[in-house]
RNA sequence: GGCCCGUUGGUCAAGUGGUCAAGACGGCGGCCUCUCACGCCGCAAACAGGGGUUCGACUCCCCUACGGGUCACCA
């Protein structure tokens, strides 16, 4: 076999620092669990100064969907986690779409089949019920290796005749092997408890099993951040470094993020993915703070991050073995905590398209609104109820004058209304100060506390038990007009 | 079921043989305030169970229970 093909692959694999590569299939959304990985997999890189290498692994044919790389890199750039080789900027281990590696993995396994890591396997679909050995008794199977035995005669004679088949790997009979993870520590299995898995599907293309161990070698990654369910399959491909002689990556394997004790997070079972919080309303960085901390600790009592912060402060160690229950009310704090922490302008910003489709009326001015319900959100969203009621006074009942505290009931609310009604109706500077200055004054001249004037009039303009804002501030937004209508009607609604 | 892994308050979690077992979310209570919210203060709430080892176990070992992962020509 000529050999200088595989020298001049090997040539291109970069040695210097550390690699992290982060490998998503094609998908069409991109899981919380999944983006929690590619922020480790980013932080990791960033932290040692190394570089991260995006791979697209849409090796199943059959699950392609149009468009979702492009969703990757949006999502991934939205996220700030950018990638230093991909299928879009290119580098010097290419291609990093596996369907464009396709010649690699033949020639491969072409070499594994030499070395003897590998087989043909020509078995059929109904072969292969057969050839699974029960282990138990009970319907748990395993391949038990049938075309491993076959002659190198009868080998060339099911390939002159055309048949079908696919590459496994050849798992020894005996011994054992151990993986090291960096969270998990050493693990040790039995060779006979892994399978002979498919290496090289029948349509030519490998299976996730002997490409990632390809890419990750050629690619020189050195460390390969993934879900825990490949912790069980890692001694195979141990197995597979081994039969080709090359250095295993450092593991990280990191439990899936559920959505309650027994249940992944899932698409399926309505969970939602990074869009779909983005969708809700959610900040990006938010998101991503919160996901930081899903499974990783910091060790401090700091938990608000930026992205740099993190890069400085993570650490393998921090990493949880069991898996985390995403808690919605937490990321709504984190949300909350973020949009507090806006600049009124990029609030403003964020709010308006909101503020447009809650609230009808021109004449309301957003830009007064925005301040008022900065601090009262979870997600963006919620500007909704809070506002509804600027475009149009609701139908309220008069149990909201009673309020204990104010000391106001139906009758005194009657009066204040009609105390502050001419107040406002004389009153020149219709400025927040403006009111403001002239009720207090009223309710000065009255004797009364402010609460007695304040809370009536905020009810009869608000037509709500509670506002964003106060009664000042609702006059000031609404408008000498309309302010004075809605008082109007509530000396109406109370007479 | 076999194999692998895990188990600190409802949730995220600190903890690495000697602590009154952090902190955060959520809950509850209070303060502030022209409402509500924000903010601030406080309260309740945990080492799955049983055996060892040890002067001493949340920390080390074993068993049990519970949970997760895996057992595809999916990744």
């Amino acid at each position: 076999m000529d050999m200088s093909w595989f020298e001049s692959m090997e040539a291109k694999i970069p040695t210097d620092g550390v690699r992290t590569r982060f490998a998503p299939s094609p998908t069409g959304y991109m899981h919380v669990g999944n983006l929690r990985t590619a922020l480790y997999t980013w932080l990791i890189a960033k932290k040692s100064a190394g570089k991260m290498i995006l791979r697209i692994e849409d090796t199943d044919q059959e699950r392609f969907i149009e468009g979702a790389t492009e969703i990757i890199y949006q999502t991934l750039k939205a996220c700030g986690l950018s990638w230093d080789e991909g299928p879009d900027v290119g580098g010097p281990v290419g291609p990093y779409i596996q369907t464009d590696r396709r010649e690699i993995y033949g020639q491969y396994a072409a070499l594994l089949l030499e070395k003897g890591g590998a087989y043909r396997c020509f078995c059929t679909k109904d072969d292969l019920g057969a050839a699974h050995e029960a282990t138990d008794g009970k319907s748990i199977s395993k391949y038990d290796g049938r075309c491993s035995r076959l002659s190198p005669e009868e080998i060339e004679e099911k390939l002159a005749a055309g048949l079908p088949f696919v590459i496994r790997q050849a798992i020894p009979r005996s011994g054992s092997t151990t993986i090291q993870d960096a969270i998990f520590g050493e693990i040790t299995v039995e060779n006979e408890e892994l399978d002979d898995n498919v290496l090289m599907k029948s349509d030519g293309l490998p299976t996730y099993n002997f490409a990632n161990v390809i890419d990750d070698h050629l690619m020189g990654i050195t460390h390969v951040v993934r879900g825990t369910e490949y912790l069980s399959s890692a001694p195979k491909y141990n197995l597979l470094y081994q039969a080709f002689g090359w250095k295993v990556p450092t593991y990280i394997h990191c439990s899936p993020v559920m959505r309650d004790a027994q249940n992944k997070m899932s698409k399926r079972h309505g969970d939602p993915s990074y869009e779909d919080l983005i969708a809700a309303g959610f900040l990006s960085e938010a998101i991503v703070n919160y996901v930081a901390l899903l499974g990783w600790s910091p060790g401090g009592e700091q938990e608000f991050f930026t992205l740099e912060e993190l890069a400085a402060v993570f650490d393998l160690k921090g990493i949880s073995k069991s898996p985390a229950i995403f808690d919605p009310d937490k990321l709504k704090y984190f949300n909350s905590v973020y949009i507090k922490a806006l600049s009124p302008e990029a609030f403003y910003t964020l709010a308006e398209p909101y503020l447009k489709s809650g609230i009808q009326n021109p004449a309301i001015e957003y830009t007064l609104i925005a301040p008022l319900v900065q601090s009262r959100l979870d997600t963006l969203p919620d500007i909704l109820p809070l506002v509804d009621f600027f475009d149009a006074l609701p139908a309220y009942s008069n149990e909201l004058y009673l309020h204990k505290k104010m000391k106001t009931n139906e009758e005194n609310s009657l009066e204040a209304l009609q105390a502050l009604l001419p107040v406002l109706e004389g009153l020149e500077d219709w400025s927040f100060e403006g009111i403001h200055g002239a009720l207090v004054a009223l309710a000065e001249s009255l004797e009364l506390k402010n609460g007695r004037i304040m809370w009536p009039l905020r009810v009869a303009v608000s037509g709500k038990a509670a506002t964003p804002g106060g009664a000042v501030e609702l006059c000031q937004i609404l408008g000498r007009e309309e302010t004075l209508r809605r008082i109007q009607q509530g000396i109406a609604q109370l007479s």
